[in-house]
DNA sequence: AATTAGACTATAAAACAATAATAGTCTAAA
DNA sequence: TTTAGACTATTATTGTTTTATAGTCTAATT
């Protein structure tokens, strides 16, 4: 039995327990007892129950950087088609992500806050990508130079995907919102376009 | 003293107790005291606390609607400047409306169902204006004809609105958001452009 | 060095029962 | 139409006891 493998076994039972029943409703005995290692073992690996969740959730969200940087990196891509595969590719992997959600659904009563600097990281690596599609854009010639508006710009389209997360990933509508997603896009990025 | 006067002193304060303290905090005793009108009174014009709040909400509804009319019948206004300022204005009076806002509050853990059939009402109304707005833009030669797809868009433009109440109203970030928020609607209404 | 079982503690949550508050009703009077 | 106030059935609140939980520690095992 390698280091590793405990590690890893402990953080997906706790990820498919914290998943489940949230944070506060998943107790360390019940993922000790899940994943069939002893609680020692469990604070060998990490100092506390926040941290444990805490590497859970980042471990989302590398996921979902590593379901995004195809996109960004596929210069096949034109910047428009690009950026629409981008939103909606995020959509679909937080659609599927349910501690990030369990965040979301915190952030609303309680709010977790020893998972902030994660979330900044995930919105300063995300506002990297989006410069990089709209910059390509620029100089495909399909979107506007916004210069020194960008920085501004790309604080808006996050608040933007923000705003639409609570809907589509808490009251479910994404299902039901998923076939004008599209032309809700097309706006966007025609409100881009040169 | 007049029937009016008793039923609209009632609904003022009503009003404001539920507004400052939420729909559960506020007891019927306490706008009973407060309004300086017998329990009796309350319950000879309301039938039960619901359809009080449900009427204090209307005319939330109410007051939103006559700050957006005179927007949507300016016709010194092109169709671009026109929508730019209802979403303005609208964000402006919501933040206004605390129990409009509570009923947001609500739906986000126990959700007050007798208020759905306002909140339909209501979104009808919006679109019936926003449609009107962007047939206008449409004639202005300044927004690209959508022909079928109207009451598609409708929808989604209903859908992002609300999507931003959460972050906007509830959060406090309009205010931190403001001044970016000019730039969102530019892009919006680019998209929706020609 | 990594892991185990299990005892241990301080704190937080659940369960329970007793008490108070509340929505809604009713009456008799003004 | 409005009042004061008594009344009831149902919810909340409060205080107390019991249980569950996060986190620590130890001694043994691999």
């Amino acid at each position: 039995m390698g280091v590793t493998e405990t590690r890893e076994k402990i953080l997906t039972t706790a990820g498919k327990l914290f998943g489940r029943y949230g944070f506060y409703k998943t107790s360390i005995d019940e993922i000790s007892r899940m994943s069939r290692r002893a609680k020692g073992s469990l604070y060998y690996h990490f100092p506390s129950k926040e941290i444990l969740f805490k590497e859970v959730v980042a471990s989302e969200m590398e996921h979902l950087k590593s379901q995004l940087l195809p996109v960004v990196n596929d210069f096949s891509l034109y910047a428009n088609e690009k950026l629409k595969k981008y939103l909606t590719r995020r959509m679909e992997v937080l659609s599927e992500s349910e501690n990030y959600k369990e965040t979301l659904k915190a952030d609303f009563y309680e709010h977790f806050d020893f998972i902030d600097d994660l979330r900044k990281e995930l919105d300063i690596w995300e506002k990297e990508q989006l410069k990089k599609i709209i910059q390509q854009g620029v100089e495909e010639n399909i979107f506007a130079d916004m210069n020194d508006k960008i920085e501004v710009m790309l604080d808006v389209f996050l608040m933007v995907q923000k705003g639409m997360e609570i809907p589509f990933l808490l009251q479910r509508k994404f299902e039901y919102y998923h076939p004008y997603f599209d032309d809700l896009l097309n706006i966007l990025i025609k409100g881009l376009g040169k």
